[in-house]
DNA sequence: CCTCAAACTGAATGATCCTTCATATAATGG
DNA sequence: CCATTATATGAAGGATCATTCAGTTTGAGG
């Protein structure tokens, strides 16, 4: 399901899943119906993945989380370059507020309860700093992604975007274990 | 042209111009051209107005720099919501390799020229760090949009944004001014 | 081996949209 | 005012798909 060349047809999809045309339609009404499964499945394999690497990481120091949390989501969006540019293209077609706002629901969870989780801190504003945290890392992925960084530049951003997250939660404890040595907006 | 509806027909381009298809096809060969002129046109304005922001932040402090760049670039997608969706669209059909270049070869000098030039830092690697800044707010951005995050939520997200670069840019001092209490890698 | 239903097939249909071109309108200059 | 050229028009041509359906294959039960 890699698709290789261009568009995502129905005759092309149906060719790739080995049936004819006709026998897609016996099981999806609509293109779209058909599209949306696609990105569902797709969107429910990533929060689980998601949501079993914050789980893995209750009770761990957040700078190892979130390290993780930008691993995994990384690691999903690169490893089929293809399945991944023919998604974010579909949904530009369609109306998929409910699957993203279902993803978004079980990501946000899962990763605000590893952040609260984590032992070695805690945040005065959780909901606000996991919505930006998300925000950021998905957004930057997707775009690091969209520019065809070559491989070492790729890694680089990679590893200071991890800097940078940890660089935001230390900015943002709320009972630091450490000093901070933050211009508050000087 | 800030488009309403759905998709970017030449008829409905044309119509919005204020002339008829055939006409249009006077002034560009394919609609490939067309789409191209309008992403040219949009990408050459924002490249334009961020190159404005940095230069009117030369020597100040990052922070500030830092700020008014994500402003601009936040300000430049969300005011016309229709036209960026139907660029951001577009740009999924076709061949757009040379633009984003050019606009990322635009920027990347413009921001890379105000860091350099901020007083108040000075930076190991700036080509490093320019590059990630810029991912992150770029994509940061996009992914809020396309989230449509209610009012309230965006600006808090927005804020966030800047928190977390100038927590990065602070903890990517090659001279601190102050004293970090970074834990390196722990 | 036969029957019937379920599942499959892919050519035909119709919709949408890019592109062309025969024709009309405007502009220029003599 | 006419001739000639530049520019504009939008219906028609042709491609590409999504979707349908008449007909075929498969398989279970008898």
């Amino acid at each position: 399901m890699t698709d290789g060349p261009h568009k995502l047809t129905t005759t092309r999809v149906a060719e790739r899943a080995g049936v004819s045309v006709g026998t897609m339609y016996q099981y999806f009404p609509h293109k779209q119906a058909l599209i949306y499964a696609l990105n569902e499945r797709y969107l429910d394999a990533l929060a689980g993945r998601i949501e079993a690497t914050c789980a893995a990481h209750h009770g761990a120091p957040v700078a190892k989380g979130v390290e993780a949390l930008i691993d995994v989501y990384w690691q999903a969006k690169t490893e089929r370059p293809d399945l991944t540019r023919a998604l974010y293209r579909s949904v530009a077609d369609m109306d998929n507020r409910a699957l993203i706002e279902a993803f978004a629901t079980r990501t946000d969870f899962a990763t605000t309860a590893m952040l609260s989780s984590a032992t070695d801190a805690s945040f005065a504003d959780v909901n606000s700093i996991n919505r930006t945290l998300v925000t950021v890392i998905f957004g930057a992925v997707r775009n690091a992604f969209e520019r065809n960084l070559a491989g070492p530049v790729a890694e680089d951003v990679r590893a200071q975007l991890v800097v940078m997250c940890r660089a935001y939660l230390e900015a943002s404890l709320s009972r630091p274990p450490a000093r901070t040595s933050l211009s508050s907006t000087k």
